[in-house]
DNA sequence: AGCACGCCGACT
DNA sequence: GTCGGCGTGCTC
């Protein structure tokens, strides 16, 4: 180690490698040659049984016991890839979340950095192979035909397909070879070949004609390089030169031998941002209003406390357009004046260019965007450049909290609710949030927490813990400055909402989807040239069972959470303990025969509508309408330029898009998500609400929003309708208590995915059994065991789901010990669903 | 992950 | 008898 402080101690360092499935932290001998360059956070090279694998140094090794070591091959980054913090966090996150430490160390760097051993298949064996087995002919012709293939690209040719163990005996029956192999990074810096003038102008316009044989062509592309770089005197990208003058690096070099020019290289930053000129927005801090103002002085307190005392994080309590941007704005450029550096947490939804456009306008050259859409290279380049500290602001979706900043200050997390913020797709299962409070905490930087709907647990923490609560609760708008006078800041107020009860309108003889004040609405603003969105909660909608006259929905008999409706096979199930029962004919409140489930596309209300109106313009946007690339932003811009009367869409409708036209927001039914299964089911609808309510009377015309309901007395709806986050977040919290879920205990959630759905179902139960056993054993009372059962996705790409609860004190503490035996299933501590 | 080792049943 | 299935344990 370079700067240990321990010469006496054997030089050995303790690596994380990156072989999914071999999490632990081996001990490596640090050979005299790479002393110098051997640090915490190195990435390396080892040796790891009979392969090479990429490791991290995650620590120096005094507790070393003499053990047999082998020797680290080969260093790979002259700067560590990871700082001590994000070590540090990456062993809280993996502590928290049951993931290995080396599944969450190596998410943290640029895709493509690192790369997982592999082996390399050749086929050496003779051109027959036996007919009669199936994978090994489909072996054999693979390699034959596509010659030597490494195992992920064998995995990708054939799909579902046990080759692995048919290659080891190919291997010892001496047909098939099989070479490990190491890839090298798939990124690396981007190099250019510059030329640049050697000497004089005037030396330049005597070598002119002597450059190649009069009249060649040579002649011809040697001079018009030379002009070119008479009139651009620096370093110049040797591909500008071949393109001004039709020549090859064969002419340059020519031109060097004869002293004219210098050839060099130099490495360009691939960005992102080249492109984006932030001109049209404001570079000087817009004026606050009170509420801005109010919030401003504990957030720069914070900040210039931070260094010396435990900040707790900050929720900024503020609805969309309450100018919640404009204070992060002012705390990022606070915190760069300290000279530390901000990282910037935005949903990728929300990641439009006038937000980027916004921070770049304020901060420039200072800015790094990081983007799902970005080229490897860009996000490997914006990662070195902030590591390099040429960056000290990076904006990005939850991965851009893992920037290696060593001088971190201030964290900020905007709609920190979003459930994109939670990593749900690949391991580890972690949730930004969480790791965002964690780092913070460990970087002694300031959190800022923005959201209008912030989760229930998340607030109760934040009131336990007495975190300081910041409120905007009136929107803002600002209008330009105009040469020389200030700004002048306006409040709008939130739209009116009007609950619709539909079993009324079925009463009254109206069996339409729209009721008829929506009716009535539409016609009016419709007329008056404004424009208006018909919201439409798919989520669960075909699986949604009540009736339409008295709105009864069917519940589990033992767990009082609603049953839903499945196809296969037939009837109602209670996804919680695997209840099942079959639909019934009638009503069971009111005898009534509209008893049945909800099925309700945008098609069909695009339909109705037109039934209606058949000459309004109308848009729809699901998943099906805005699947090609660049549709969905199609279809957005064309309806804000009001070639369109209508928008119907789903939940990606309910996304901070300001329409100033849009004076009407319908809900076809509000209720839809109410039944779905999980606790959450009612903050998840009260959330969805009212961001589209939000939509509503973003203008100066103002606005209103009717949300058709068959549950009016519900309160997830009630105060949806009276933007009454905190009335909400009462009586969810009372409800949470009586039954005991979080905040009130801790959720585990285990899923099992097999392609046979007996396999799926019997290893759950089997799990379940076991899971019993050890709680029985380890005396522990305060777990609960919920299900097994199948997950509302019964079947997702074509896998049979089946998932286990665990609810208690601390189920992940418990299940830490039995890790070992979940290999196979899905572990998600603090699951943010439990479909 | 990959590869040993070791244990079992089914065939040359 | 061997081949090949797969459960278990190990890699510094």
């Amino acid at each position: 180690m370079a700067s240990s402080s321990l010469p006496e101690t054997p030089p050995c360092v303790q690596i994380v490698i990156d072989l999914p499935g071999v999490g632990g932290v081996f001990d490596y001998q640090v050979p005299p040659h790479l002393m110098e360059r051997v640090q915490v956070g190195s990435l390396v090279i080892v040796p790891f049984g009979e392969r090479r694998v990429y490791g991290i140094v995650v620590a120096g090794s005094p507790s070393f016991q003499g053990r047999a070591t082998r020797a680290i091959e080969a260093v790979l980054d002259e700067r560590p890839v990871v700082t001590a913090a994000q070590i540090e966090l990456a062993r809280i996150i993996s502590t928290e979340t049951l993931s290995p430490l080396n599944s969450v160390l190596f998410a943290m760097l640029p895709p493509g950095l690192s790369q997982q051993a592999d082996v390399l298949y050749t086929w050496i064996g003779p051109e027959e192979v036996d007919e009669t087995r199936a994978t090994e002919k489909a072996l054999a012709r693979l390699l034959k035909r596509r010659g030597p293939l490494r195992g992920r690209q064998i995995d990708a040719a054939l799909p579902n397909r046990d080759w692995r163990a048919v290659a080891r005996r190919l291997v010892r029956q001496g047909v098939l070879r099989a070479d490990p192999v190491l890839p090298p990074p798939s990124v690396r810096p981007k190099i250019v070949r510059t030329a640049q003038l050697a000497c004089s102008p005037e030396e330049i316009e005597a070598a002119l004609p002597h450059l190649g044989r009069p009249g060649s062509a040579a002649l011809a592309r040697r001079q018009a390089m030379l002009r070119f770089l008479l009139q651009e005197p620096w370093p110049l990208d040797v591909t500008w030169l071949y393109a001004v003058s039709g020549g090859n690096l064969r002419d340059l070099e020519r031109l060097a031998e004869l002293g004219l020019i210098h050839l060099s290289e130099t490495e360009v930053w691939r960005d992102p941002l080249e492109g984006i000129h932030p001109e049209g927005e404001p570079v000087e801090p817009l004026e606050f209003s009170e509420d801005q103002k109010r919030a401003w002085e504990t957030i720069c307190q914070a900040i210039h406390q931070v260094e010396h005392a435990d900040v707790k994080p900050i929720l900024l309590f503020g609805v969309t357009g309450s100018g919640k941007t404009e204070l992060y704005l002012k705390a990022v450029a606070e915190v760069l004046s300290q000279g530390r550096q901000a990282v910037v947490l935005v949903p990728e939804i929300a990641l439009t260019p006038q937000v980027v456009r916004r921070f770049l306008a304020r901060f420039p050259g200072k800015v790094g965007l990081v983007h799902s859409r970005l080229s490897s290279g860009e996000r490997y380049d914006t990662w070195r450049r902030a590591r390099e500290g040429r960056l000290s602001v990076i904006i990005g979706p939850r991965s851009a909290l893992f920037t290696p900043f060593d001088r971190l200050g201030l964290v900020i997390v905007d709609e920190c609710h979003e459930p994109s913020y939670h990593q749900s797709e690949t391991p580890p299962h972690y949730h930004a949030v969480q790791a965002a409070i964690a780092y913070a905490r460990l970087t002694k930087s300031v959190l800022v927490l923005g959201s209008a709907t912030p989760e229930v647990h998340l607030f109760y923490r934040a009131q336990k813990e007495e975190w300081p609560l910041l409120r905007l609760p009136l929107r803002v708008r600002v209008s330009r400055v105009v040469e020389g006078q200030t700004s002048r800041i306006e409040t709008a107020p939130m739209p009116e909402v009007k609950i619709v009860d539909m079993r009324q309108e079925l009463k009254a003889g109206n069996r339409s989807i729209f009721s008829r004040i929506l009716l009535e609405n539409l016609d009016q603003i419709t007329r008056a040239g404004q424009q208006a969105i018909l919201f439409l909660n798919r989520l669960g909608s075909a699986t949604y069972v009540f009736c339409r006259e008295c709105g009864y929905v069917l519940k589990c008999p033992r767990c009082d959470i609603p049953l839903t409706y499945h196809l296969e096979p037939q009837g109602l199930i209670c996804h919680r303990c695997n209840y099942r029962r079959k639909m019934p004919d009638t009503c069971p409140q009111c005898a009534s025969r509209e008893f049945r489930q909800y099925g309700l596309g945008t098609e069909r209300v695009e339909r109705e509508l037109f039934k209606v109106f058949p000459h309004l313009r109308v848009l729809r946007m699901d998943s099906s309408t805005s699947r090609p690339k660049g549709a969905l932003d199609l279809i957005l811009s064309h309806f804000s330029r009001h070639q369109a009367d209508v928008l119907i869409g789903t939940q990606m409708l309910a996304k901070g898009l300001d329409l100033p036209l849009v004076t009407l927001v319908g809900v076809i039914l509000a209720d839809v998500g109410l039944s779905l299964p999980d606790f959450r089911a009612a903050e998840r609808t009260f959330q969805l609400l009212t961001q589209v309510a939000g939509r509503a009377g973003r203008g100066p015309l103002g606005g209103r929003v009717i949300l058709q309901t068959f549950q009016p007395e519900h309160y997830a709806i009630r105060y949806a309708s009276q933007h009454d986050y905190e009335g909400f977040y009462q009586h969810e919290l009372a409800l949470r208590r009586e039954i005991g879920y979080p905040p009130f205990s801790q959720l585990v959630r285990l899923e099992f995915r097999h392609r046979e759905a007996e396999v799926a179902a019997h290893e759950a139960e089997w799990l379940a059994g076991r899971i019993r056993r050890w709680l029985a054993e380890s005396g522990q009372p305060h777990c609960d065991l919920i299900g097994p059962a199948p997950c509302f996705y019964a079947r997702l790409e074509g896998y049979y789901r089946w998932q286990i609860i665990l609810r208690g004190d601390d189920p992940a503490a418990f299940l830490r010990a039995h890790l070992s035996e979940l290999k196979d299933w899905r572990v998600e501590v603090d699951p943010p669903s439990l479909l």
